[in-house]
DNA sequence: TACAATACATACCGGTTGGAATGTTTGTCA
DNA sequence: TGACAAACATTCCAACCGGTATGTATTGTA
């Protein structure tokens, strides 16, 4: 219908569409990450569709094209950029550490000096958000976030298993339960301090929780 | 401009409003607890007043009449809701436990047990939702929640300092930083719990905060 | 080079929801 | 007892927001 109307002369139709090259995977990324920031800091419910497509600098028709809903959307954040950031955090340097109890210890006590603490002291844990907010409404969500849960756990128990072995802590140590606790007590912390907006009481939680390891040594 | 029109015969005009008495503080107090389970199961920012005055089988004019919106609803649920369920749950019954260090372990064991335990268990603490919630994004409620902690962390905390006294846990042990840690691990224990949909996991998690306290025994 | 599928952009819609405006009833006090 | 304020009920609206319909440009392919 229209576009008929091409004359000779079309000076203001300079090149409407900017966006010279086309790549799926990394426009699909960018709206991952838009939603996860989003979802971060509003919560799933909070986050508006408009606000993740104004972030990413897309349309609604690249959102849509990529992900049927929004719900998938965020399951899709749970599974592509939650779950990959837990295993970049926690797995990977726990499972190359010589001593797994300094391992662990050195896990948390970096915590409030890591790089993107200071958006941990004021948003929390972005897994535990979402997990607080939305396991009990959605069960999709709470499988999909329990998924992760238990990567972590596995992860901590497996250096708990290691330190028990090499007898650095006791024996008689229940390494799953342990290592339960142990993600409730961090969990705990970012949320007191969080409410609290202070880096102080971060640092005295994670002290409690440090201590509580400790007496796990023989 | 209409009523006048009662000619002789209105039979069907019964009494539009059976609402027969009218009790301002009752009706506020209906709207504050219905507002609180709204609150409770979907969040603050989920909540919607159509539900609460649906709940509590009043109307809009009623609501607003109450509370000038819907955040000073969310605030007035805090204060005079979520805060005297602190003071009769934890308040009260540490305050005249004999022994304080076993009057703090029987208040986290007894929480599974406890009736509202089922709910505990699908949604989570009331006060934590709330402040993992509202507080990065509403100063208002930050420091509203901010007053429930520090009720709750204060009799935790002279809880411990009593059975220092007493002799019965280490003289070295900081009241005030151990207290927030415990306030930390028990939150962390629900929301774990929670997100997990497990009974055995909050008692399991609970055993590793318990065995914590124990060990801050002489 | 024709054609289809993919990858977006644009425009629009309908339901929802907080809240305002207005009307009506009940209690109170001069 | 009548006027006035408090305590509600009813009605309506404008903004917001998830989702759809449709149009268009790009890329792969035979």
């Amino acid at each position: 219908m229209a576009g008929l109307a091409s004359a000779g002369e079309d000076m203001d139709s300079a090149p409407v569409t900017v966006r010279s090259e086309r790549n799926p995977d990394q426009t699909r990324r960018r709206i991952l990450e838009a939603a996860f920031i989003e979802m971060y800091r509003n919560g799933f419910q909070g986050m508006r569709l408009d606000e993740v497509t104004a972030a990413s600098e897309l349309t609604k028709g690249a959102l849509y094209h990529h992900f049927p809903n929004k719900r998938a959307l965020g399951y899709a954040v749970v599974e592509e950029v939650i779950r990959p950031m837990m295993e970049s955090i926690w797995v990977q340097p726990l499972q190359q550490a010589s001593d797994p109890l300094q391992g662990l210890l050195a896990v948390i006590e970096n915590m409030p000096e890591a790089k993107p603490s200071e958006m941990m002291l004021q948003y929390g844990c972005p897994l535990n958000n979402l997990a607080q907010e939305m396991s009990p409404l959605d069960e999709g969500f709470r499988r999909r976030l329990d998924q992760v849960f238990n990567i972590w756990r596995q992860v901590i128990s497996d250096a708990l298993r290691a330190a028990r072995d090499k007898g650095i802590i006791r024996a008689d140590i229940d390494c799953d339960e342990t290592a339960t606790f142990v993600m409730a007590a961090l969990e705990g912390c970012i949320g007191i301090a969080k409410n609290a907006q202070s880096v102080d009481r971060l640092m005295a939680c994670n002290r409690g929780l440090m201590q509580y390891l400790l007496s796990l040594k023989v």
